[in-house]
DNA sequence: TAGATTGTTAATCGATTAACAATC
DNA sequence: TAGATTGTTAATCGATTAACAATC
């Protein structure tokens, strides 16, 4: 098995992915570490110390290819496969996570929507009929799902999350403040803190007022 | 003036608020790193260190008192001063950010919305009517905005940063994919990157069935 | 006092940056 | 070939972890 890649590396790769998918569309076919470097503000040497944790992409003396290199990096993350996801509920935040979305350039599929309330189920949402809490159990065990996407408040999180594991379920988009990682260790949790988020903001506009 | 404190010591603060909130609301008075580093998954170690960034808050053969931990860490993130700030877009992005956010808990106050669209302009949001992006000059004119939060396509952002920061706003929580950074420098900006997270679960999920 | 736990210094670990030989 | 730029090793930097004296 290839080492292990370290977490900073990996939560780069989709910033090369999304910078080399502007290149390409701008029409660069060719590009230095330097270069790139440049665009996205960090370092030539970091750069090539990140591809170089998952091959040789590049050429002595002429640089990258962008769209050979950026399907590199789709390979490397794994965007080809479709995963498929369910959402798992349709408040503000799951609407919004559903429209706003677009899973097939991240690898994913949406499959399907769960909701608790009587009000939103039955309704559709990016084209799927999004259906009861009380159907998940029956549409997992009839379809291959991969992850589930948790757009739920906090405290509905913990026996939607049993129930899932349970059902083979091991990988979650998370969006609440559940730590998941305490109830399973087997499990692979990437979690979205928009509070925190906010809070660093916050943090930096004071210190930037010093 | 106090010593610049670390990037991986300040995405640990809101965190910290989160937990000793947590704490907080089941009674718990006081707590060792110990303890409070089982609860996080995190090190007793790394608690003491990143405290001691900002002062000594515990007591020898004591712990940490929860709430007035709480509340030092909450003036350290200076998440007391009510900053304005205006929410740009009304989309479903836009509308669960309104919605689903509690913006007081993270230092802030919306004090309106706009957007371009002039289906939702005059329509209500979060007991705020949206306003027209034609109105934004007249109005942080009139009332002082201390950060905008950017829910818009990626294209619609670069002429409205310039007249925000035309108009002295240099805070941004940003959720689109616009590099803000490269063209102003005097600004602060916290991205939000929903595909990068989730292109990282993807990877996460390869890397498991290893 | 004795036990516990902090505050803080020292040691380790890992990530970033610099340098340069390999090579296109 | 000469110039450019990678791949890769070495050096530096910073963050985390460990250790322990201070002290409640």
């Amino acid at each position: 098995m290839s080492k292990q890649i370290s977490m900073p590396v990996i939560r780069r790769l989709p910033r090369y992915h999304r910078f080399l998918t502007e290149l390409e569309s701008q029409g660069v076919e060719r590009i230095s570490s330097n270069q790139l470097a440049t665009i996205m503000r960090s370092t030539a040497s970091q750069i090539r110390q990140d591809l170089n944790c998952f091959g040789g992409f590049g050429q002595q003396g002429y640089g990258y290819p962008v769209t050979a290199l950026k399907e590199e990096i789709g390979k490397i993350l794994g965007i080809n496969q479709g995963f498929k996801a369910i959402l798992l509920g349709a408040g503000n935040l799951g609407r919004a996570v559903a429209t706003h979305m677009n899973f097939q350039q991240q690898g994913f599929e949406l499959s399907a929507i769960f909701d608790k309330s009587d009000d939103v189920v039955g309704t559709m949402l990016r084209g799927i009929t999004i259906m009861s809490d009380d159907e998940i159990e029956n549409y997992v065990n009839n379809n291959h799902i991969d992850a589930a996407f948790l757009c739920l408040p906090r405290n509905s999180v913990k026996p939607l999350i049993d129930k899932l594991y349970a059902l083979g379920i091991k990988n979650f988009w998370n969006f609440s403040h559940y730590d998941i990682k305490n109830d399973y260790k087997d499990v692979v949790v990437e979690n979205v803190h928009l509070g925190d988020s906010l809070m660093t903001l916050c943090y930096r506009i004071n210190e930037q007022k010093d």
